[in-house]
DNA sequence: ATTAGTTCTAGTCAATTTGACTATAACTAA
DNA sequence: TTAGTTATAGTCAAATTGACTAGAACTAAT
């Protein structure tokens, strides 16, 4: 599953949004679901993610993690099906690239119907992890492009924690951890003074089975 | 892969512990790997964990959850084979339950040889998730039994982290953690004051993915 | 019975971090 | 020139943390 930053409709701020893909098939004919496609004897997980992903929706994401491993029984109501479930953030000009069509479209994270199979929980438990990371951690900059203000990066904070933030005190968080790169460049075009701009210098922090064939 | 506490060889401290198995045929044939074993299909992930932890060691963890799912290309020498892991943590009078024998026994998790697969990585991943987890969050008490002194809670996180904590400063911080309830027993047997005894309230923080058949 | 040795436990205090808030800077649009 | 807006720095009290002190409560040795 995929997350990426969107203007909200109503207020223009940015919020969390994912693509889904229509089922043409049963079960669960009609009804949306997450991307997804099967594991072949000659990738690895990471890889078969990587390549479903774009199969379906033309995406690239710079970051992808493995998520949860589903088993339940009752999955799917024709088989037995086991999901490794794996999830990336894509940067608005990535997002912006992705295949739009009649199966394929995006949706906000938070206002999902029924999905088919067991997605919903699987977005829910997504969100859940997303938030966690979020509050401890250096994950929010890869919805973002490479430079950015601290105010952009606040209003991720925003979105994803569902809870308006002090705009200084923020600030003084974020520029103490060392991850963050003053440049000298400021975004210019707003109706207000213009924000300097910023850069994320950290590593995304490889998952333990991704280090690729050897 | 399950995690122990038992006492130092040399100190006497609790140290973590974990169980292998003897590899009876090749590949690897001879060295120690961790316990595990082939899912089926009428159980779920957590519960073929369950499963396969009982038929090789006998145990019944009382925390159990999963690790990550680990499925690179060359993993085993003869077939691709993808493994859904699972940890656990065992209280001391579980642990003591294990059959021990000629090809089950027990390691100091920090001082493992070489191992089958790629069991050292995975033995590595998990103790790194583990005292992530340890620092923000309530599992050491999985470690311990129902009833445990503030100094027994120390231990865990020393052993666990590697270094020394103020006996007083914990105290101070673990005390204000709600889930920490304080009962009117004291242990005794010490050559010291005795000290009183504390109780764990929360709850384990279910999986996503084990709600159990329908 | 007294004393030494040990850990348990409560407390102090300065240093650091956090949250709420104020004030000025730097731009655009009217 | 002025009003409107966001950016940014700074202040200050409250809360938390880290280092440390000291008394309490037990056992073991004298």
């Amino acid at each position: 599953m995929i997350f990426a930053l969107r203007p909200s409709e109503k207020s223009g701020r940015p919020t969390l949004w994912i693509p889904l893909v229509r089922r043409i098939r049963e079960p669960f004919k009609g009804l949306w679901a997450l991307p997804g496609g099967p594991l072949t004897h000659s990738e690895s997980l990471q890889d078969a993610a990587s390549r479903n992903l774009r199969d379906t929706t033309g995406l690239a994401p710079n970051y992808l993690e493995q998520l949860y491993a589903f088993g339940g029984l009752h999955r799917s109501p024709t088989q037995r099906v086991v999901s490794i479930v794996y999830w990336a953030l894509v940067q608005p000009t990535e997002a912006a690239l992705a295949d739009e069509s009649e199966n394929v479209r995006w949706f906000r994270a938070d206002r999902l119907g029924e999905l088919a199979f067991d997605h919903n929980a699987i977005v829910d438990y997504a969100l859940w992890r997303l938030r966690n990371k979020m509050a401890y951690g250096s994950i929010a900059y890869h919805l973002l492009g490479e430079y950015f203000t601290l105010a952009q990066v606040r209003e991720v904070y925003e979105a994803v924690l569902d809870r308006e933030l002090d705009p200084a005190n923020f600030r003084r968080q974020v520029k103490a951890t060392p991850e963050i790169e003053e440049t000298d460049q400021y975004l210019q075009g707003g109706k207000h003074r213009p924000p300097r701009l910023y850069r994320f210098t950290g590593r995304p922090g490889l998952d333990p089975d991704n280090r690729s064939t050897p």
